[in-house]
RNA sequence: GCGCGCGUGGCGGAAUGGCAGACGCGCCAGACUUAGGAUCUGGUCCCGCAAGGGUUGGAGGUUCAAGUCCUCUCGCGCGCACCA
């Protein structure tokens, strides 16, 4: 988001390369993840274990043309920011695991013949001494310019064989180190030492410059690949008297629980013979002190590993040899596809007066693009995007094409969440008025830390998102990335779209695995839909355990909450009535359970009709609540309160059971009651709490919470009115209510309870010790002991220290 | 290997450092029933006739008091993984 300034000189074409360098979407020709199952490409986030994360098809690599997002721009804000906001520390880990930071120098090396500058990336500057030969990726651009004629033939065959292997493979075999020497050398900046340059696949070509400098005694790949290709190991870095305990303890260990193998520890020599079948080597990779780190202009003797990297990268620096460099995992993410469905860019190339073709955006009065319609929108084998087949639509009046790549479904999931705040709008994707407003921070330019839990107010962002951990690096990702670009637009006012996130846990199958075809152990949802409905099935999805927890399925769970929410509808209507409908409905063919919400059995009017033979419970009244039967509603009422607010749906259920268990038992059951538990169970079981509600009188008791009339259903019309459910206020829970004028406090003698005393509510704590002594089993504890001690924890327990 | 998280009955799970096992499932007994895979009532951590004792993966520690806090250890799950 910069103004570009060019050169004078520079033609069109120039500066159209040079905008591309620089844009947040760009076109590049590089080998991107190909799907042959699905016809597209796919970005990196969107392949696991080198297949699909949809399908789990094979992907291999291809160079294509492709249209790019620049998330790297935004690698370090998508970091730092992390700060800000109230996800799980894990899912923060594993955003920050992918765009891996890390921070250390580039450096440059010259080949010896050609004098081709090789850089490298190095986290460990400080060991530069200890580099004794150089790895490229075999990818590498350079390696086919300095092999020399003697190893081509060798250096061609490994290329072969790595390109061969997926990407699968080529970690799975990871444990042996295999590689060619190319035959040339480069220089080694500090000592001058002509170093052999190799090729490995343990070199990725794909993180940092794809080459790197070895250090064989201070770090395990290049020490196992030296040891196996007979390269020479200096010791550059001397270790604490610590750290070669910690060696030592490992070394004897390992000689006592294998004796046979032979243990290779860093704190001896290098270079002895290793034989043996297997052997453990741990190179020196932690911070320590340099040693035989000198030249004529610089030592690095005796400083330790810190001050060390500052100064050989402050020496590389003032040489033009190197700098410091941070580097990042994250990739710029591949943002076309090859499928019909997907947003089509609004993009069109054209043929510039040089003969090349560009892209040029389309202006804004010709949107939206919309997709051509098509006979066969399947993707194509060739990867050719099957909007290419629109040949009309393809090709425009003024002779410019069309972009025939469509968008990931990415495209959308990165600001509906946006789109949702204003989303009739016609003229703008969401008005600021309404950003402002739902996002919650008007003229907000900087972060917030996370907000304290008690803290009240405004959150930025949208305030609670919950989500599974397979958007992790996905969704999650993109998301954060297009709002802080949209944020530096200024068309939204925070720099992070979701405040606080929680991940719902997975919910396994009966066999505590992974829902999944192959392992047959998949519920459809709407089995359990049709067999107890979706108020139960909802209820049980809550009930079943905390919200983040993973948890597998039961069937005969879903059947204890469809009995619980069974014994609610017999606490509201007479049973006898009950009978009468379901003769009524058995004659009039609609079988089906009783207390099944009405959306669920898509009940005709006819049915709706036979609804009304239900009756209502006799022992339902219009009377004052008795004041234990006010207790157990107003238990209740906090429970339910404070669980919801905290997102524990598993015991707010069951406060609400233990509501149900109780109130069946009442003689007269107070309308105003039921009216507040409705209310209650309202979020839980939505279609049953409406139905019974319908059913409810009007209220004229004193204790009454709710308004007077019964009214109609608005859950589906979305229209407010006045006494339905919906709209009902929460009801407020009276503290008052719930003092009891007695309690119970456990007694415990030296820590272990000896008896459970029952005292009066406003019992000090000397009535409470006094009660506590004059407690029979107590004494049985006590006598002939003298009480050197005693804890009165106010209405809580009474510990007597007795010796 | 690195990072994150979790270990409590037969099972899912409750428990601001203060009565371990709420609630539900399952199981046992009983009631009503022609019947019960419906419903209701009671019981259900382990040892013990009882008094009592033991018990939150294991070992230590802090505390009057530990499932909860600390250290170590074992086990499980998830994520990343040749990232220089």
């Amino acid at each position: 988001i910069e103004t570009l300034v060019y050169p004078a000189k520079w033609d069109e074409s120039k500066r159209r390369e040079y905008r591309d360098s620089r844009r947040l979407a760009y076109v590049s020709e590089q080998p991107v993840w190909w799907c042959e199952q699905l016809g597209t490409v796919l970005a990196n986030e969107e392949v696991v274990d080198g297949k699909s994360e949809v399908g789990g098809f094979p992907v291999v690599r291809k160079p294509m043309r492709q249209w790019m997002l620049r998330i790297t721009a935004y690698a370090e804000r998508l970091l730092t920011d992390l700060e800000t906001i109230d996800w799980s520390d894990s899912l923060k880990e594993m955003q920050r695991n992918w765009i891996g930071r890390s921070e250390g120098a580039s450096v440059i090396f010259h080949t010896v013949s050609e004098r081709l500058p090789i850089e490298v990336f190095t986290t460990r500057p400080d060991t530069l001494f200890g580099a004794t030969y150089m790895v490229l990726a075999p990818e590498h651009p350079f390696v086919s310019q300095i092999t020399t004629p003697e190893q081509s033939l060798l250096v061609r065959d490994y290329k072969i064989g790595v390109a061969k292997k997926s990407d699968l493979e080529r970690t799975e075999l990871a444990k042996e180190k295999t590689g060619v020497f190319t035959g040339a050398y480069a220089i080694n900046p500090v000592n001058n030492q002509n170093i052999p340059i190799w090729i490995a696949d343990y070199v990725l070509a794909s993180y940092g410059t794809g080459a790197i400098m070895s250090v064989p005694a201070h770090d395990e790949r290049d020490y196992w690949f030296a040891y196996k290709f007979g390269l020479p190991k200096p010791q550059v870095v001397l270790p604490n008297t610590t750290q070669i305990e910690v060696a030592r303890e490992f070394l004897s260990e390992m000689n006592r629980v294998r004796p046979n193998l032979i243990v290779h520890d860093w704190t001896l020599d290098k270079d002895s013979v290793i034989c043996g079948a297997s052997c453990v080597s741990k190179a020196f990779d932690d911070s320590g002190m340099a040693i035989n780190s000198s030249n004529s202009e610089i030592s690095l003797d005796g400083l330790p590993t810190a001050e060390a990297k500052e100064k050989i990268t402050a020496w590389l620096e003032a040489k033009g040899l190197g700098k410091r460099t941070v580097n990042f995992k994250l990739r710029d993410l591949l943002f076309s596809r090859q499928r019909y469905w997907g947003e089509p860019f609004p993009i069109v190339w054209k043929k510039g007066p040089d003969g090349q073709s560009y892209h040029e955006a389309l202006p804004e009065s010709a949107l939206p693009v919309l997709p051509p319609e098509l006979t066969d929108y399947k993707p194509t084998a060739t990867g050719e995007p099957p909007l290419a087949r629109a040949k009309d639509w393809v090709n425009l009046p003024d002779g410019s094409t069309r972009e025939t790549n469509t968008m990931p479904q990415w495209a959308g999931s990165c600001w509906y969440y946006l789109r949702y705040l204003d989303a009739k709008n016609s003229t703008t994707f969401v008005s600021k008025e309404a950003e402002q407003y739902w996002m919650g921070k008007v003229g907000r330019a900087v972060p917030s830390a996370p907000r304290p839990a008690e803290t009240a107010g405004p959150t930025p962002g949208v305030d609670l998102y919950v989500g599974g951990t397979e958007h992790a690096v996905l969704h999650l990702l993109y998301a954060r990335f297009w709002h802080k670009v949209l944020f530096d637009l200024r068309y939204v006012s925070t720099t992070e779209p979701f405040f606080k996130l929680v991940n719902q846990g997975m919910v396994l199958g009966e066999d505590n695995q992974k829902m999944s075809k192959s392992r047959g152990n998949v519920i459809p949802v709407d089995v359990p839909v049709q067999e107890v409905g979706t108020d139960a099935l909802r209820l049980f999805e809550m009930f079943m355990g905390p919200l983040e927890m993973v948890k597998p399925w039961s069937t005969k769970g879903v059947e204890g909450v469809y009995r619980f929410l069974g014994r609610v509808w017999r606490l509201f209507v007479d049973e006898k009535s009950e009978t009468e409908f379901e003769q009524a409905e058995t004659t009039a063919g609609t079988g089906s359970r009783a207390c099944e919400s009405a959306e669920v059995r898509g009940l005709t009017s006819a049915a709706t009709k036979l609804l009304d033979l239900i009756k209502l419970n006799p022992a339902i009244k219009d009377l004052a609540a008795t004041p234990a039967q006010l207790k157990t509603l107003h238990a209740c009422i906090k429970k339910v309160t404070e669980d919801l607010d905290g997102l524990r749906f598993n015991t707010a259920i069951s406060a609400l059971m233990v509501f149900v268990n109780d109130a069946i038992t009442w003689e007269t059951k107070p309308v105003s009651v039921l009216r507040d538990f409705l209310i209650l169970l309202q979020p839980f079981a939505p279609h049953l709490a409406e139905e019974l509600w319908e059913k409810l009188p009007t209220v004229h008791s004193p204790q009454s919470t709710g308004k007077t009339s019964a009214g109609k259903s608005t859950m589906d019309s979305g229209l407010s009115a006045g006494d339905s459910l919906p709209y009902q206020p929460w009801p407020k829970f009276d503290p008052a209510l719930l003092v009891e004028s007695e309690m119970e406090i456990p007694v415990q003698v030296n820590g272990k309870l000896r008896d459970v005393i029952k005292v009066p509510a406003n019992a000090d704590n000397a009535t409470l010790e006094a009660a506590a002594r004059a407690s029979e089993k107590v004494q049985q504890f006590i006598a002939g002991k003298t009480i050197k001690k005693v804890i009165v924890v106010p209405k809580k327990l009474v510990n007597l220290i007795a010796g």
